[in-house]
DNA sequence: CACAAAGCAAGAGCAGTGCTCTCTTTTTCT
DNA sequence: AGAAAAAGAGAGCACTGCTCTTGCTTTGTG
């Protein structure tokens, strides 16, 4: 909170901006997201928000980053609680709470996750860091399971070289000493995870969610859990 | 081909509309699809379009329902090439099948399975049938597996009332006898299955698709074939 | 065959969008 | 104090979805 007067004003308008953006998205979804709304809503001419956003997908992005964010600290916080739980709980908790934020935010869900918004594509250098928040958590606790020893491992035959050199990556990146059929479970798990919030998010199990959505997911953590060795 | 001239014409002129709106949704994404561009590319000014289309949602609605059917019936027809095999291996067929034309028509993958265009809202009793022809190919590979006797059931503990009014609702609608869990299992890979599909089509696996996304994914095939139980 | 009815295409127009440019006022820095 | 930088306002361009009116063409019928 320091700076002079104009940086501090320059800050509360950048807030304020994502803020009503955010409350755009959320009301109204990610493609109607329309700048001069947001600048009639902060009172200000349309031009004028220019000077602070240089263009509509500046904007997405300012809230995609704001939106890995939200949901990674939410996914993080709800770990936090069970710092000692047994992995398998500990997954579980993990996915309640992914499904959880997406459930409040399906917006901004639906930005993260759903179909890349058109024309625009993610500053990476802007994204990256933040959108595999969630994975490395994913990934953490198989870890932890794995130096316990408890992890099963599968037995899957070796993977081709490209993609062998693919999972080393993955295990740079992410600084998690795992083995490859360990590594290909943790993916496809993470991507199950994200199919199944992404079913229940956007109705594709119609209007009634197969009677009891919350039991079925509940259900599906337990497969997702075995597949994870976990 | 039967009707009057001014039938056939307008029989001539939807096909014209949907085919370009492919195009059009192809190159430039669901949310860029616009009607008067479709009407440019078509000769005609953008209000005579509305004679056949009654707004751009409806447009979105028809090239929703084109989409369903054109990969069901790839999925239908991959899976007509290879009648006699084994259940597991009938699955994997259905899963590359789903994957290549996913691959091969990102943005109407999108459109299906992706976050719903915003302010949109699919009407159910247009795009309820073709939208479930995919699952239904996935659970009569179980339902054949089951009938066969080769299908692995899990033991899971009994469903809730309100999942289990929910699985009664699959079984009928879908025409098929398959216990609580098969069905269980069944919608969680199917959700896992899209899941996969989607990280890889939207680029969550990174610009270099952890390597040899074919390779991964075939290993992810194996594996949601043992949930599944063939 | 003639003629009213229905269907079709075009044009103008409204309200909204992203974005750029110019102009004026205010704040900051030297 | 004066120059430079930043902020906000307004006009304007090209685009969008969609409506309404105005003519023209095809259709089915007396």
């Amino acid at each position: 909170m320091t700076g002079t007067p104009r940086e501090q004003a320059r800050a509360q308008t950048m807030a304020d901006i994502t803020r009503i953006g955010r409350d755009h998205l959320a009301r109204y979804g990610a493609a109607a997201l329309s700048l001069r709304a947001v600048a009639r809503d902060l009172g200000m001419v349309s031009s004028a928000v220019y000077r602070y956003v240089a263009s509509r997908d500046e904007l997405l992005t300012l809230l995609l980053v704001d939106g890995y964010d939200d949901l990674a600290d939410a996914v993080a916080a709800a770990l936090d609680d069970v710092p000692d739980a047994a992995p398998g709980e500990r997954f579980r908790v993990l996915g309640r709470a992914l499904r959880s934020w997406a459930l409040a935010e399906p917006a901004t869900y639906a930005l993260l996750y759903g179909a890349p918004v058109p024309g625009y594509r993610a500053p990476a250098e802007r994204t990256t860091e933040p959108g595999t928040r969630v994975v490395r958590l994913l990934l953490d606790v198989a870890a932890r399971a794995h130096e316990a020893g408890t992890l099963v491992v599968p037995q899957d035959e070796a993977a081709p070289p490209a993609l062998a050199a693919g999972l080393e990556g993955v295990r740079e990146q992410f600084g998690v000493a795992l083995p490859d059929a360990v590594l290909t479970r943790g993916v496809l798990v993470w991507a199950a995870l994200f199919g199944c919030v992404s079913f229940e998010v956007f109705g594709q199990y119609g209007p009634d969610g197969l009677g009891d959505p919350a039991a079925l997911f509940e259900r599906h953590l337990a497969a997702l859990a075995a597949d994870l060795g976990v």
